[in-house]
RNA sequence: GCCGGUGUGUCGGAAUCGGCAGACGAGACAGACUCAAAAUCUGUUGUCCGCGAGGGCGUGUGGGUUCAAGUCCCACCACCGGCACCA
């Protein structure tokens, strides 16, 4: 057949359109299949073919699953908000309204070229009001349930910008766009309080099958320790000093305390501590260093001692000195610690450089050279002494705590509150309101959405603020409680807002009464299978799966977790093996490809190129192995023969048939289309095959390349879609061979093969394998130790 | 430092309930077709010794278990990803 891919590939995407052949059912009886990508930020360079690379793994399950009878939701849109489309506007001048549709239309036309099977009728633009108003929703229904709050923080500030950024924009204490210093800035921050979710963000990981890698990253992310909450006290005040501890067994040890440089004692006591104006130079040393300076690993220990003020060891009744010090951080535990310098490294440092007292309490180790850290036998530590395990140990002194009154055991987590507002103009509007009478007042529900107005000029205000705030008649409004003038939030949502529940969206995406129907809900949800990139299973999942959490809690969603299972697929390098990236010129843009080879063979490409969980670079000329493998295939239908093929034929399409249904629900795709490829190599071996045999591989095919096999199957006289045809099946009595080659060995290294009929008893095996020419040389004159026969796999012969 | 992962030809990668390492594809070389090139087709292609039959070596390194190890065990090395002064 002549496969001319500039003809039918646009062809077949307008039957299927016209069909609607990917329309999702609602109301349907049958097993329904949700098959979900992460949604793209549409971005002004297009997509590359990264992106197609990570929507090919669904689309293929997708088609697989149509043609096995499901009722498929496989959906797509567009995570329109963010940064780089501001930027844009405030370089060109152009509004991001229209940035943000040029660039959508750009994707949708890319996407369809492909022909990926989405349901088009289904698509969400996070920046559409149908769509944001339920943001806003979400939003107020979290601060109606208390999970909303405001408090000062420092923030990363760029001075030449005028902007606030976040901890990813600022990596290395440079500004991400201009790249002058940050500095430190005291801002109001809104914050979603997703601490209150973590342990239920860490046991739901129980309930989902998403790939191990992930749910380590998601576990190490959550960063849960059980330890202790002890109370020292202050000598001169009598405050209790608190402090988070995981090794309360080792309360003995302890020679001093330190605490965060902006800990809140300090304050308290001003006129007590006679030694403040040197705690004043440090803590402003400190408030000028950037989170990623204070956390540079490595560095010399500073601080300054507490004049003036002294704890209690409330076990041992011991008086010690108390420090300030940048390696304590307020936003951990208490912010402040017990020092055990024997048994702990950074306080051994701390302790050696302000020659303080080291104690060992814990057996194994040479606290004279370095901090223990291992496990042994207690000792100097009272009721302790004498216990070797850390268990028993810990749990001794917990209980001994509690008696006393003193300490408890506690649980923290390295998750902090989610940041949950930017100082920009292209985001979700925060639906509050600021009423110098009633305080902060959410914008009532029948007044969603609250428009993004429309503005000319995107430039931050001094100081850092919004955009918005320059907008008089945004800003000022009435009390929506008592009426009186008030003004509004001028900040905006940040990006992984719309993300955080864009997938419920899909399910009833034109809905203008509630986020979705509670019907459709419950057919669609969970999504059966998502599948994006590793850089997103931490801040994007865990955030969406905390908003899904909290619908669940007030009966918005029907389920608990909102992702049945997680994959992940591998980057596409670019040909020089590095990371594709438009400074370094290594993009590949699709459309160049198809172009040039077609929609199928770029699909079929990505899929093959490697292992689809690794990154795997581009290569200009291994393309041309699946355009070869395509023209192959195609070419096949001039081989159809009435008897065609033969028995061992039959067998492979039996095999081949099983290796790619089995291989397509592991996501390796790599070693299904090399078994095609392997299939129609042994047909022009064998010369000719049957119609039937054709048909089975237009539709085995379908999933990879569907134009062609649309086109295979409509010569070949298929009825209907094959993409809507029904998946072939395998007979496993017919996947094997009558007879099988067995290596020989002898010794352990192969000398022979030989032909044996399958499940060929042992005995008789060895037999045959002896009756070889070659074998029977070898065993020649030697004593025969031992004979090992593994049916269907080998024989082996021990001489000596 | 901690957690997770990976290491196989010239390249992308196959093969892990231990059983013929290098499937499939690319590249390279040789040949056919062609005035020629491209495309297509055929053959060769881990490495070393050998005219050949054949044999030695070979899955990051070193050891071990086993009739048999890319696969299992022990010790290391390198690279990638995540977290990181987390008390």
């Amino acid at each position: 057949m002549k496969y001319d891919f500039r003809s039918i590939e646009p062809k077949w995407q307008k039957k299927w359109e016209e069909a609607g052949a990917f329309r999702a059912v609602d109301n349907s009886d049958k097993k329904k299949f949700y098959a979900l990508v992460e949604f793209p930020y549409p971005s002004g360079a297009g997509m590359h073919v990264g992106h197609i690379k990570a929507f090919s793994s669904m689309e293929v399950v997708s088609r697989k699953r149509r043609m096995q009878g499901y009722n498929v939701l496989f959906p797509i849109g567009f995570d329109a908000y963010g940064l780089p489309t501001e930027n844009y506007a405030i370089k060109t001048g152009i509004h991001p309204r229209e940035v943000t549709d040029r660039n959508i239309v750009k994707f949708t036309s890319q996407l369809k070229r492909v022909g990926f099977s989405f349901d088009w009728d289904r698509v969400v633009d996070t920046t559409e009001e149908g769509f944001y108003r339920w943001t806003q929703w979400i939003f107020l229904k979290m601060f109606e349930n208390g999970l909303v709050f405001r408090d000062q923080a420092l923030v990363n500030y760029c001075p030449s910008c005028k902007v606030v950024l976040s901890n990813e924009d600022s990596q290395g204490g440079k500004c991400d766009i201009c790249h002058s210093d940050i500095v430190q800035k005291s801002k109001t921050v809104w914050y979603l309080r997703i601490t209150e979710y973590a342990d239920r963000l860490l046991s739901g990981l129980d309930e989902v099958d998403y790939l191990p890698n992930i749910k380590q990253q998601q576990i190490n992310w959550i960063g849960k320790s059980t330890g202790a909450f002890v109370n020292f006290t202050v000598k001169e005040t009598g405050e209790k000093l608190r402090i988070y501890t995981t090794r309360c067994d080792t309360l003995f040890g302890v020679t001093f305390m330190v605490i965060a440089p902006e800990h809140p004692i300090i304050e308290a006591n001003r006129d007590r501590i006679t030694n403040i104006k040197a705690l004043d130079a440090y803590r402003e040393v400190c408030a000028k260093k950037t989170e990623f300076e204070r956390t540079q690993l490595n560095k010399e220990k500073t601080g300054v001692r507490i004049e003036g003020l002294t704890a209690v060891n409330p076990v041992s009744g011991k008086e010690i000195p108390i420090y300030i010090s940048d390696y304590v951080m307020m936003g951990y535990g208490t912010g402040a610690i017990m020092a055990v310098p024997a048994h702990d490294e950074r306080d051994y440092a701390f302790a050696k450089k302000f020659g303080i007292d080291i104690i060992e309490v814990i057996k194994g180790g040479d606290i004279s050279q370095e901090a223990y850290t291992g496990d042994g036998e207690m000792v100097n530590s009272g009721f302790l002494n004498g216990y070797t395990n850390k268990k028993d140990s810990i749990a001794r002194m917990l209980t001994y705590l509690k008696e006393q009154g003193v300490g408890e055991m506690g649980v923290q987590y390295k998750m902090k509150d989610w940041a949950f507002n930017r100082q920009r103009y292209w985001g979700e509007p925060i639906p509050i309101v600021h009423c110098r009478y009633c305080g902060m007042v959410p914008v009532p529900y029948e007044e969603l959405p609250l428009r993004l107005p429309r503005v000319e000029n995107f430039e931050p205000g001094e100081g850092g603020e919004s955009p918005l705030a320059k907008i008089d008649s945004f800003v000022n409004c009435k009390c929506p409680k008592c009426g009186r003038d008030a003004k509004r939030e001028t900040d905006t949502m940040p990006q992984w807002a719309g993300s955080s529940w864009y997938y419920l969206r899909y399910i009833d995406p034109h809905n203008s009464k509630a986020l979705a129907d509670p019907e459709k809900l419950k057919y669609w949800m969970p999504v059966d299978w998502y599948n994006g990139g590793m850089e997103h299973v931490t801040r994007h999942m865990i955030y969406s799966r905390f908003w899904h959490k909290f619908l669940y809690d007030i009966g918005a969603v029907p389920c608990s977790e909102p992702y049945a299972k997680r994959t992940a697929q591998g980057l596409i390098l670019g040909p020089d093996g590095e990371k594709m990236s438009k400074s370094r010129g290594n993009v590949v843009d699709p459309n160049d490809v198809i172009d040039v080879y077609g929609a199928d063979v770029l699909r079929t490409y990505v899929l093959f190129m490697g292992d689809y969980a690794s990154a795997a670079p581009w290569n200009d000329s291994s393309i041309k192995g699946c355009k070869r493998f395509l023209d192959r295939l195609a070419d096949l239908t001039d081989l159809i023969r009435e008897n065609g093929g033969s028995p061992k034929l039959e067998t492979s399409f039996h095999k081949t048939v099983k290796k790619v249904s089995d291989d397509i629900e592991e996501l390796k795709f790599n070693t299904a289309i090399a078994a095609m490829m392997a299939l129609i190599n042994e047909i022009y071996e064998v010369g000719s095959l049957t119609r039937e045999q054709m048909m089975t591989l237009a539709r085995l095919l379908s999933p990879f390349a569907p134009h062609l096999a649309e086109e295979l199957w409509e010569t070949l006289g298929g009825e209907g879609l094959c993409a809507l045809a029904e998946w072939p099946t395998w007979d496993e009595t017919k996947t094997v061979d009558s007879t099988v080659e067995v290596a020989v060995q002898i010794n352990g290294k192969v000398r022979a093969t030989v032909e044996l009929p399958v499940d060929c008893p042992k005995e008789k095996a060895i037999a045959l394998a002896k009756a070889d020419a070659r074998i029977a040389g070898q065993i020649e004159g030697k004593t025969v130790v031992k004979e090992i026969s593994v049916p269907n796999k080998i024989v082996n012969i021990v001489v000596r």
